[in-house]
DNA sequence: TCATAGTTGTGATGTACATCACGCAATCAC
DNA sequence: GTGATTGCGTGATGTACATCACAACTATGA
């Protein structure tokens, strides 16, 4: 499919826009192609920018003073993904977005983002609703990192999002869970 | 101050209303008192609303099958509350909202703010604007129950909301953490 | 005013994890 | 093809917490 036709599909989820207004929408994108390993967002520099996953997988991660990492999001085709701190406050970025496999994106400026969504109400709708759907999946994380063990945080995400077994190597699920690699294996080794 | 006046501040610092467009905004809030330990959202009801704190501190939790509560949230003035999950999606409530304190709220059903923010522009784009910022601070706190221990996360608190020291019993700062009430004893006993 | 419930502190013990250390594929680079 | 890198498993040990048990103090309400 092409990309102007998933970002359609994803849109019209949420908001209705005429193929005009569309189409106007659509033209602020900039389609963007990487490679496994490329850096998109690094941690320090200034953030212009949120990303459209059409294909392959990205990581927005954190890494600590002891170069310990943790993942705050995988994003999968037809997901969103930025430092969205830095985004919204003009920042510069704390958090990094890196891509795990080959990954083919859409590039919307904030700048963009921010002119569309007071051009088009419905795009202001749309993205209200994003941002709600994304907050409310954090919750859950928060609910869940504090009341599950790391077994049961691994057998929900496996459940929820079984490509990620095969797709995503070991350790950055543990990234994910918030346990060490070694523990990981130990969990699903029983 | 008026309640009227507290939310017009509030809202001043994300979108421009003329005073007609706040009036008629202004006019879908209903006031409510809340006295301490009062519900405002249970459980397993159906969600209709979310609250603007005026005076007073709520607090958002869940309950688990061990009967041990988890704080999401301790809503304190010009804070919203309420169950966004449940509110967005039409489902039942899976976390709670009560009363720490006697409260002052104006409430706000969730068929009145959609109607609000497909009428007014502004509107959608606070709404918009005030999601963003609930979803960034999420996000920090994913970071920060992954990366720190229970005495750096509580330090952080207190530094950020000191008079949560005093006016909240220790056993739901500690619900919040995420730690035991024995370990966040100990932990500034040292 | 007395009883009861709510709040806080502290010791003893248990456990789910981290960390360190090592070996062993599989893949990549040149 | 060979050395280097990356990914994964597993044992030994350490530790930050939870849990249980009990005591004391404070506020609330009949």
């Amino acid at each position: 499919m092409q990309a102007k036709e998933i970002l359609k599909q994803h849109i019209a989820k949420t908001a209705s826009l005429t193929d005009e207004q569309f189409d106007h929408f659509f033209s602020y994108f900039k389609p963007q192609s990487f490679k496994k390993g490329q850096a998109i967002i690094s941690e320090g520099e200034r953030v212009n920018s949120e990303y459209f996953v059409l294909e392959g997988i990205l990581k927005t991660f954190f890494i600590n003073d002891d170069m310990k990492m943790f993942i705050l999001q995988f994003a999968m085709p037809t997901w969103w993904a930025s430092d969205y701190n830095a985004l919204y406050s003009g920042s510069k970025a704390t958090v990094s977005v890196d891509c795990i496999t080959d990954a083919e994106v859409l590039c919307l400026s904030s700048a963009d983002r921010e002119k569309l969504c007071s051009e088009i109400h419905q795009v202001e709708h749309f993205f209200r609703w994003r941002t709600n759907r994304g907050y409310v999946a954090a919750h859950k994380r928060l609910l869940s990192l504090m009341n599950s063990d790391a077994k049961h945080r691994y057998e929900e995400l496996m459940t929820q999002y079984p490509q990620l077994y095969n797709q995503v190597p070991k350790h950055l699920i543990a990234a994910y869970l918030g346990v060490s690699r070694e523990t990981l294996s130990r969990l699903y080794n029983s």
